[in-house]
Order: structure tokens, then sequence, then C-alpha cells
DNA sequence: AGCACGCATAGACGTAGGTCAATATAGATA
DNA sequence: TATCTATATTGACCTACGTCTATGCGTGCT
């Protein structure tokens, strides 16, 4: 069952308690934007005008190794934040903006229902 | 400088980049929802009618020992997602909708202006 | 083919975090 | 005061995680 399945049947979370499945799949995605430099990332990426950055302009944003940014690429990418694609030499990360959305709603947007 | 403070003027995440503080101080709110336990014990307080909730009852909904959810509710109380209030014997445990909303208008719901 | 560049993977290291048993603390009650 | 109940704190254990260096892989260029 995919993630955005199980989001997008969820209540917001004042509605009913999270059950245990549901919880461990939408904690996933909280912890990946539980650190600080994943956060950064993913706003990086969603506030870029065309919507994609490859990773070396996102490396250049930290002072942090290469190989550090490109795992925790892989994470946010895992939990269904960021998609990527090759192009040529480069490597471009979008937005999953449904994700994010997702968790809005569950977090207490009125449900877009 | 308090959470609240940092977040409630912050833009939507896709508005531009977060500065290296203020996704610290937003991190650590994810962090603390990004484990399936804690996550559940929001959507408990959350959803409960009255809007607060005793230890035991927390406690009783998961087959974790005593302190186990009393460290996990210490979390939720230090990154300003509960409160608490002890009287009598017990303590109550309520939610700050405050910090959900900023949080949900964080990652992409209509700002509120 | 060979090389240079962009990015990913592997492995190691130190720290943080989730859990528990044991113990401490606070309030009620006798 | 003594004791019981509800919750918090302590300290230990083990695992997960963030970071690094070293290395591998894919692509374009000469």
């Amino acid at each position: 069952m995919e993630l955005l399945d199980l989001l997008e049947c969820s209540p917001p979370l004042a509605r009913e308690p999270l059950d245990a499945e549901r919880a461990a799949a939408v904690a996933r995605v909280f912890k990946a934007l539980g650190d600080p430099v994943r956060l950064r990332i993913v706003s990086i990426v969603a506030s870029r005008e065309g919507g994609e950055v490859c990773v070396c302009d996102i490396t250049d944003a930290f002072e942090l190794s290469q190989p550090t940014i490109s795992h925790h690429l892989k994470v946010l990418k895992e939990v269904g934040l960021l998609t990527s694609e090759r192009r040529a030499s480069w490597v471009y990360y979008r937005l999953v903006p449904e994700t994010l959305a997702e968790l809005s709603t569950l977090l207490g947007a009125p449900a877009t229902v």
C-alpha cells in the first residue's frame, strides 16, 4: 500500500486517532522532514522557479560533503517527497507536491472534500 | 526566540528557501512527529472530546511501558505540540492547535493572510 | 579509448534516540 | 505518618542516523 493511498483517505489528525499502520506510514515522512538539512533541501526544491534543481546546486547551498547531500536526497526520495530524473550528466530533483499537501491536510487544514 | 514566532512569520515552504535557523526550529517539531508512537499520541489527544487526555489513558492505548509513554509526552511538550496540567493525582495533556496549524500552513496550505 | 565531471554507493565512526527496569516524586487517603 | 496511586526521572542497552572518506558508475568530450 502506497503512502499516498494511506494519506488520501486519511482524516485530519484531529478527527480520529490514527491506527498503527497509518501512523507508521505518515511518521516516515515526518521523520524525513525532521532533519534541518533535509527540510532546507525540500524548501530549496519547492521554491525553485521551474521546479527542478540539480544536485550540484543543492550541494553548493550547504557546507556538507556531496555524499551527505546525496544521502539526504535519497531519504527524501524514498518517502515520496522528491523525485529525480537524470538528463545528461546531471540529476534533477523535483518536489512531489501531493505528498506535502496530504501532510498539510492531515495536520489540520480544512479537508478538500 | 520561540518556535511559534519563527513559524508565524514563515512563508509556506514553497515561497522561499528556509534559512538555517528557521529550518532547525521547524525540523525539531517534525522530528517529534516522526515517531509512530508520538504521532498516534498526538492524534489521540487531538481527536479527544473535551480536548484533554490523562496519561493513563494514553498508556493504555499502547503496549509500551509507562516510562516510555512519559518520555514521548515530554518530547511532544518540549517542541510545543502538547501542554500538560496536573489536577489531583492525574496529569492531563492537551493539544496546542496553533503549532499544528503553523506546520500545516508551512507545508502548503493557503496562507491565512 | 581514455579522461574528466556529476552523482551514487559502501563502509566506518560517533552521537542521538527508543525502550526498559528501577527508582523518585507528588498528591490522596487513612 | 504511612501508604497507595499516578506520573516523572535515571541509567543502561541497543539500534538508528548523520557525517565523512574512499570508491564506483554513468555520461560527455577529446
